[in-house]
DNA sequence: CCTTTATCTAACGTTTACGATAGATACAAT
DNA sequence: ATTGTATCTATCGTAAACGTTAGATAAAGG
C-alpha cells in the first residue's frame, strides 16, 4: 500500500509549509520519519497526513506543546487502562476547545457578514453609526443590526 | 446607554485575558480607550465587545497584523467608494479565512471522535493498529476507521 | 488627609516558532 | 565519474506576543 515515500522538499510544497517547519516538528517530537542509509528523511503519506493535522491545529492557534499532548498518545495508552483513560482526557479536552473555537469563529462569521453588507453600501463618510451626519448613509439606517459593527468601527 | 466604564484591572478580567495584553493591543492600534484626566484608562461596553472579538480571532490564530486590516477599517471606509471597496475586499478575506478554519476544526473534530472510541476500548496493548499482535484490541478490529487514527498513532 | 490599591509609562527580558546561513554529505542525472 | 541540486546538522538570528520589573502617579475608602 504505502510504498511511495517522499522527500522534505515535496512534502512542504503539497502542504504549502516549509522544510524548516518539518524539521522543527521533528525537534519537538511531532512525527517521526523513516531515514535512508545516508540519512535522507522519508516519509510516508500516512506520515504527511498526519503532519497536515498537525499543521491544522497549529494554524489555528494550538501551541505545539498541546499539539505534542494530542497527538503523542500512544505511549500514554499502551500503560494499560489508566493510559487509556488520561489519552480519552486529552482528547475530550482538545474536542472541547475546538468546539469552543468552531463557535467564536461562527459568531465572527455572522458579525462580519453584516458589516459586509453595510460597509459595502457605504459611500465614504466618515462618521461613527451613532453620530448624527450623514443620515442616508446606510450604516445609520441600520442602527438595529449595530451589535455587529463592533469590530468594524471603533 | 452606555453610561458605565470599567477599568483595565475589570475588563481584563471578565474576559479573562491580562492587563499587559489589553495595553499591548492598544499599542498596536486594535483600539483606542477613553481616558481620565489623570489618564487612566476607560472602557465602554463597546469597547469590551470589541476587544473580546478582538481576542477570539487572536485565539484562532490571526495575527495581529490581520485583526488590525479587519478592525480598523473606518478610516479606509472613510475615503469614498474606492475605500469602501477596499474594506469589504478585507472583510471578504478574513471570512474565506473563517471559513477554511471551520472546515479544517471540523474535519480534525470528527477525527477525534473517532480516535477517542476506539482509545477509549484499549485495554494497553502498544501495538501499532496495523501490527499483528492483541489482535483482541478494538483498534485492529476497526481498521476500517483507521484513516481517522493518523494523527494519534504514528 | 492618609493609606491602600490600582494604574501609569518605560524599559528590558522571555518564549514560541520558526528564518537564514555555513559547511559537509547525499542523491539523481548525464 | 562528475556535476548540479537537495538534504543533512548545527548554530545563530529574529519577529511576534506578550511577561516582568521599577518608579511614579491616580483613584477609592475610611
Amino acid at each position: 500500500m504505502s510504498l511511495k515515500y517522499f522527500k522534505i522538499g515535496d512534502v512542504a510544497e503539497t502542504l504549502n509549509t516549509t522544510v524548516r517547519t518539518i524539521r522543527y516538528y521533528e525537534e519537538e517530537g511531532l512525527l517521526l520519519p523513516h531515514r535512508t542509509d545516508g540519512g535522507t528523511r522519508l516519509y510516508s503519506e500516512h506520515h504527511v497526513d498526519r503532519l497536515k493535522a498537525i499543521l491544522q491545529l497549529a494554524e489555528n492557534g494550538f501551541s505545539l506543546d498541546v499539539i505534542g499532548l494530542i497527538a503523542n498518545t500512544r505511549e500514554a495508552c499502551s500503560t494499560g487502562d489508566e493510559g487509556s483513560k488520561k489519552v480519552t482526557e486529552v482528547i475530550d479536552n482538545a474536542i472541547s476547545e475546538i468546539d469552543e473555537k468552531i463557535n467564536d469563529l461562527n459568531t465572527l462569521r455572522s458579525d462580519l457578514t453584516i458589516s459586509r453588507k453595510l460597509v459595502a453600501k457605504c459611500k465614504g463618510c466618515s462618521n461613527k453609526p451613532s453620530s448624527k451626519g450623514c443620515p442616508e448613509c446606510p450604516v445609520n439606517q441600520n442602527l438595529g443590526e449595530i451589535e455587529a459593527l463592533n469590530l468594524i468601527w471603533e
